[in-house]
DNA sequence: GACAAATGATACTATTATGGTATCCTTTTC
DNA sequence: GAAAAGGATACCATAATAGTATCATTTGTC
């Protein structure tokens, strides 16, 4: 089970480098020399990542993204939310109004239990948090 | 993301229903009327858990299958294990030895550290322990 | 012994999610 | 006006999930 998908993974990895650096903008094309990612799939990511108000973007010859807000302000929860969607563990409830699960609605009951630990140890993990001890 | 999937999911139903009821030996067909599960997906379910030494079979007829052992034994992570493969969170090193990831490495052991707690919290539940409070 | 009702083995299929590719258009700078 | 960027959008490949289908074998009952 992958807690974090691949277009995640890639975007916290991007991120978290763009942050690094004292460059503020960075087109696709110098992002994917450096990280070894696929460009068309990396353009995907980073449209995706300006549609939702991650990265700024310029257009035109030596445009590129750049980051809409401090790196202590861009959570992964946020990232996993766009593109994995709203994190749960837990379907039940969701696809039928009455669960026929009965006997197991102790076990759901405790895996909301542990989804609410996992959202809490997540969220205040930020790109720049994750710069920490490099 | 789902933690069980719908086979695990099944399987925990099933048993904690055999485990509540006087009767020992239940054929799938019995079952399903109950259950509302499709048949041949139990079917394969059930086999499954013949071969890994949770339910004893009788074949021909008035057979059915029964448990193997005392619902108290009867661990949901193994079941998970069984359908779904070793538990874990994190694929990182799996794939790669030089992890490119140098970045996230900080998020990787964090994520570590939630999969041994979410182990440590399915570890103890049984079939038996899912009947209690019914 | 024949038949029915059960499991055993095994192969196939459908749907969805994931991880990408590809193409054409528009904008901007030189 | 050409080159180099992003914008929009549609397509494709693979794998996992969720099931179906079929034939063979076993066993109890008449």
């Amino acid at each position: 089970m992958k807690l974090i998908t691949r277009d995640t993974d890639y975007a916290i990895r991007t991120l978290c480098y763009i942050a690094k650096q004292k460059q503020k903008r960075f087109s696709v094309t110098e992002l994917v020399k450096v990280l070894k990612i696929p460009r068309p799939f990396l353009r995907k990511i980073f449209q995706r990542l300006h549609k939702e108000g991650i990265l700024e973007a310029c257009k035109g010859k030596n445009g590129g993204f750049s980051l809409s807000l401090p790196a202590e302000k861009i959570f992964i929860l946020d990232l996993m939310k766009i593109f994995q969607g709203e994190f749960f563990l837990n379907e039940c409830l969701l696809k039928k109004k009455t669960c026929p699960n009965i006997y197991t609605c102790t076990l759901k009951k405790k895996i909301s239990d542990i989804e609410k630990y996992l959202v809490a140890q997540l969220k205040p993990i930020s790109i720049a948090s994750l710069q920490i001890g490099r």
